[in-house]
DNA sequence: TAGATTGTTAATCGATTAACAATC
DNA sequence: TAGATTGTTAATCGATTAACAATC
């Protein structure tokens, strides 16, 4: 059933803390910015915007990295985060869709920081491939295969309309890549062991007009909601 | 401690049903425009990319809307869910940092599709304040305040480097907006009632990462996955 | 009536939280 | 030793899922 050897200690990180990983990994480096040495798990918790409670039970999952009575050493644990996210080596990412979104994404300048970087940009439609977005040259769609292979390519990001998206994904997986992050606003249809990350606008606009709308009804806070209202 | 009415109908809807009705809305609208008129569960869940049985389990907090034996009417379904929502009529929303992003943003064509409505967008730039962006003027940040009492705006949308958006958080919530989209990578601190929902691109990536990490270990499909790996 | 499909129940699973023993 | 803070336990809460009675 699983190639899993007992001589990894891949223990089993339970998803709701995998994404929160990230968020402690970028107050861990805000805190070592600001010259911060030591923080406590209140002290985290308060820069990432969750309770301490669930910042100790999250990293009790992957170690145990602080010492009791005195707290964490935020560069020790920074590195500890980063290699459990396995952001310690840069990644090789893809952009596919060179429209006004996928500028942005070409622009955006954390990539390289937090682990990314950006070796191609395509686009299918001839009369850009002229452009050079952010340095980087939009190379034809259809360069695709060769770029995954020269590059060994395993994350892929989709940034074009909605009609193109599932043809881009099949091009993808079809190319290897097995980790997709997809902006258009479609489901995307792919085999199993390929990750698809959603990233949708109208649908976080909508969560929010959700709870707006009662807001007006009573026009007061709601029961039982926490101080820092975040949600992810 | 609740301003709620017995007159209000307002069930109590899970936050993680909540999160799935665009969903659902995006799939109606889908097979409406497909010339559908009745489907099942089975058939909106396949275009929803979830399980039948849970999305009749969200389904059911709503309401009874379908016909045993024979499904649910599209169209009729799909009012009552942007009704369910709050999106039959237009959200006005403000924009606020005309960068890359903010320009791929104000150019998104669904807004006005799925329930909103730019009516502004803000800067602190003065050399923008020249611009026109997707038709629209762009204005000082120092107008918000007016923005907000005129047209009436509950949704903000930040689209600032990271080191300003708390300011413009700060901002918002003091001209009266209750919900905000954050696509700055920061924690936002924000009074009770305020609303915030995340958009990250490096923490989707790191969690891709993550997951891209252990698969290359094992280098075969994980064990106890789903047919359609959709995570959002 | 027979077949199809909803809406609901109940079991299970996973996530959160408070409390506190362990220990620096 | 006294004070501080972690890592873990156990209780609680919320979400998912399969199964099926209700009913078109």
């Amino acid at each position: 059933m699983t190639a899993r050897t007992s001589a990894e200690t891949a223990r089993d990180i339970p998803e709701a803390t995998v994404a929160r990983l990230p968020v402690y990994l970028r107050a861990l480096t805000g805190l070592s910015e600001a010259g911060t040495r030591t923080c406590s798990s209140e002290d985290l918790a308060t820069a990432a915007g969750v309770n301490s409670a669930k910042l100790r039970k999250d990293l009790s999952y992957l170690g145990s990295y602080g010492t009791r009575g005195v707290g964490y050493d935020v560069e020790y644990l920074r590195y500890q985060i980063a290699r459990e996210i396995g952001v310690t080596q840069d990644w090789p990412v893809v952009i596919v869709g060179i429209g006004n979104l996928g500028h942005a994404l070409a622009n955006f300048s954390g990539f390289r920081s937090r682990g990314f970087r950006v070796v191609a940009l395509l686009d299918a439609d001839p009369s850009r491939h002229a452009e050079q977005v952010a340095g980087i040259d939009v190379r034809p769609f259809d360069d695709l295969d060769a770029i995954v292979r020269e590059h060994a390519v395993a994350i892929g990001v989709i940034s074009t309309p909605a009609h193109a998206a599932q043809d881009v994904a099949d091009a993808m997986v079809a190319a290897g890549i097995r980790s997709i992050l997809n902006f258009a606003p479609t489901v995307l249809a792919v085999p199993e062991g390929v990750d698809v990350r959603k990233v949708d606008l109208s649908i976080e606009l909508q969560i929010l007009a959700y709870h707006e709308s009662r807001k007006a009804l009573g026009d007061q806070p709601e029961p039982g909601r926490q101080e820092q209202e975040v949600r992810s």
